[in-house]
RNA sequence: GCCUCGGUAGCUCAGUCGGUAGAGCAAGGGACUGAAAAUCCCUGUGUCGACAGUUCGAUUCUGUCCUGAGGCA
């Protein structure tokens, strides 16, 4: 296979990796990427704070919108579209600047994670959500234990939604272990991580919270709460939080407030995740003065890295 | 000025008949391999307002002071 290279710009939400990321790519001239799996979506604009049109400046954006909120979709399909993507551009001369802060979807492509064809079977997965609950977690956590012992070991009984998902692969015969986080060393790739102090980071979460209130997040979580009901999107950051304020039960200040939280602790998750990975280099946003001298600070580093 | 009730974790408060303290929320740490902005696990972070006194020992009792709320003037 031949090797693929690309760029890859993460961080917790908040922190600048769509500015940075067209910065970077305007500078370099090639692509951007998106590794987000909220931003696939179609319709979820402000709450996901996708870039729009003019925060993009002309550089081309992929992964963006490309499904309808209530299109299933994985890591997987994710894997494979992804991975296409950057082989065209490298064939084109272009290693592309791959931007998110969806962990799973980094690890896809610096990894070496392996999948099958099978993309996922509904049926299975709500043969086993009734049964946990009819039964008990616990019920469910055994049955897992007799088929697969091994990945029991790895969860507790309470992680319903991984022994559901467990089993479904189970069921369809397209469970496969994988010899665990094994990096993938045939890509060439180098990945750019953005910090920032903890406190400023969720002053920013907060601050983009109030704007997006204000650029009519109340009627998008409308029509994605209402239309996509149960879909992933509306479980997402952003629109599920607005549920009690439709309801009646919750005034705005309240699901702001709620909004916030949420992205705080969706900001500590990611921080968490991405902590672990020592193949990041990691930049804080805050002791550069201008996002150009950052975009300039990151591109010498990348050179100097030889890529 | 006098009286009453408060001052304990980031917030709201509980408590210790004297042996340096615990709940909720907020927060922190961690996991993560086909739903991942999801899902799950772990953790109490403290000059107990300040200074003295009594005591083997004070956050707890006593005094003074500072401070907040209410009441009486």
């Amino acid at each position: 296979m031949k090797t693929r290279r690309f760029l890859v710009v993460t961080g917790p939400t908040a922190s600048g990796k769509t500015a940075v990321s067209i910065s970077l790519a305007k500078a370099l001239g090639v692509p951007v990427i998106s590794a987000d799996s909220m931003q696939i979506y179609r319709g979820c604009e402000i709450g996901t704070a996708k870039a729009t049109k003019d925060e993009m400046q002309n550089v081309p954006h992929y992964m963006l919108g490309i499904i309808t909120p209530d299109e299933p979709y994985s890591v997987a399909k994710y894997q494979q579209e992804a991975f296409s993507l950057i082989e065209r551009f490298n064939s084109e001369g272009f290693a592309p600047v791959v931007a998110g802060g969806t962990g799973l979807y980094i690890n896809a492509l610096v990894y070496q994670l392996n999948f099958g064809e099978y993309s996922s079977d509904d049926t299975i997965r709500q043969k086993y959500t009734q049964l946990a609950d009819d039964k008990s977690d616990k019920y469910l956590y055994n049955i897992l234990k007799q088929k697969d012992p091994e990945y029991a070991n790895l969860i507790v009984p309470q992680d319903t939604r991984r022994i559901i998902r467990r089993l479904e692969l189970l069921d369809s015969g397209n469970a496969e272990s994988y010899d665990f986080r094994q990096q993938n060393d045939t890509d060439e790739f180098i990945m750019i991580g953005l910090t920032m102090q903890r406190d400023v980071l969720y002053k920013r979460i907060e601050e983009r919270v109030d704007s997006m209130m204000k650029n009519g997040l109340e009627d998008e979580a409308r029509i994605i709460l209402q239309r996509y009901y149960g879909s992933n999107a509306a479980k997402a950051i952003g629109y599920k939080e607005f549920t009690a304020y439709f309801e009646g039960k919750a005034s705005l200040e309240q699901t702001a407030a709620l909004i916030k939280r949420n992205s705080r602790r969706y900001a500590k998750r990611q921080m968490t995740w991405f902590r672990r990975d020592p193949r990041i280099e990691w930049f804080d946003v805050y002791s550069y003065p201008c996002i150009e001298d950052l975009t300039d600070g990151i591109i010498s580093y990348v050179k100097r890295k030889g890529f």
